[in-house]
DNA sequence: AGACTCGCGTTACCGCAGGTAACATCTTAG
DNA sequence: CTAAGATGTTACCTGCGGTAACGCGAGTCT
């Protein structure tokens, strides 16, 4: 009945857990966001039922593997936020970190960025619009608004304001990084320089063009 | 043999197919992303089959529906592009159009924002990386990288410098309005001037906050 | 008129995914 | 030796995307 002795069993289970999102991580790696629980197990060498105990459904599964992943790459990513050298530096080594985990593996990203679907069918109507819509880039929003409200001098509304810059530069990342990868016009460095000088007002700076629309 | 005397068919085809969106519109309005081809079906007052002819597979379907909402935001969003006013304005009431138009129908382009999970069974592994990913953020992106260059004298790189912060303001404003619409932290007018805000640069601007971390 | 095609629609089905119930087994405690 | 409990299995259910095969009415050709 008591808790206290369960440690052995405690072990034995999280040791499992990891070989088993070790597996999950190497499927989803060659398979792909589709990666089936079916898969998953078989690349584990057990059958689906384990599976779920342990993680509960897909959710739970996708939550765990999510949770590592984002743990690393933010990480890394805070790492790059706390280097010493002056805030334009550290925003390019940032961006640059992102791109250049997205770059090594894009399947892995790909997995984590969209919804678990959900849609239970006698369930719910789930009404929770964009609740759970993207982990990674939620943590990441809310991570980066914290480092820049530690950071600058906002103002009194500082918390609000860097709240919104932070979800708003993860998705500009997030959003330039998806479309680079697909496309790859330019390098690595260029896209992270284009990127910075947005976020440094060139858009605002730049001048019209002469002979504008029509008139 | 002729192609030339099917316009009554041809008529009667478009309508049809108008239908059939009109009825997948509501059936995503209500059911939100998961919406099934049943579900779709049974709201027409058809079945299954009859969309698949229509559309091809799902995908078909989500191209056409997204097409229509795509097509209907993108031209909300050129007329706040072109409106005569100065380019902070004319930034902010295009923000502000994108965000009156999520929070409208949030089911709608919460269906339209991810991908269409693919996955063939027995085809390709499919390692087109984010090739199709969402087809609603690709467009806006292009179209409004081509809006600022255009409107915009960039220097040399133009032509990329466009295209990457055209992206990159589509995926700020995508992540930051999702946030925002799970969270409502603030009126959407704040959120608006906050992004415009960080376009114009006062992150850079912004001064160090009082006794740094740790030293 | 009668046969022929052809667009529109149906029922019934396949394969596969997520998820679960029920059974088998191996270890450990009393 | 027996009882409990984790560990793992097979076999199954549901629902979804997608398809094949058939039914039917309207125009068309001879």
């Amino acid at each position: 009945m008591d808790t206290t002795q369960s440690t052995d069993q405690e072990r034995s289970a999280d040791r499992r857990r990891r070989e088993l999102l070790e597996a999950a991580d190497r499927v989803v790696l060659r398979d792909g966001p589709g990666a089936s629980m079916n898969a998953i197990a078989a690349e584990a060498g057990i059958t689906k039922p384990i599976l779920y105990r342990h993680f509960g459904d897909k959710g739970g599964l996708y939550a765990a593997l999510a949770q590592r992943h984002t743990d690393a790459l933010l990480d890394s990513l805070r790492a790059a936020l706390d280097a010493p050298a002056e805030r334009r530096e550290r925003v390019e080594a940032t961006l640059d970190t992102y791109l250049a985990a997205i770059e090594a593996r894009p399947q892995v990203y790909r997995f984590l960025m969209h919804p678990a679907e959900g849609g239970q069918p006698g369930g719910d109507q789930g009404f929770d619009v964009g609740k759970l819509s993207a982990p990674l880039l939620r943590r990441m929003g809310e991570e980066l608004g914290t480092v820049i409200e530690e950071r600058l001098d906002l103002g009194p509304d500082s918390r609000r304001l860097a709240r919104i810059w932070g979800h708003g530069i993860v998705g500009m990342m997030h959003a330039a990084g998806d479309w680079w990868l697909g496309e790859r016009p330019c390098t690595r460095a260029e896209l992270v320089r284009s990127m910075a000088d947005l976020l440094w007002g060139r858009l605002a700076a730049a001048g019209d063009r002469v002979g504008g629309p029509g008139f």
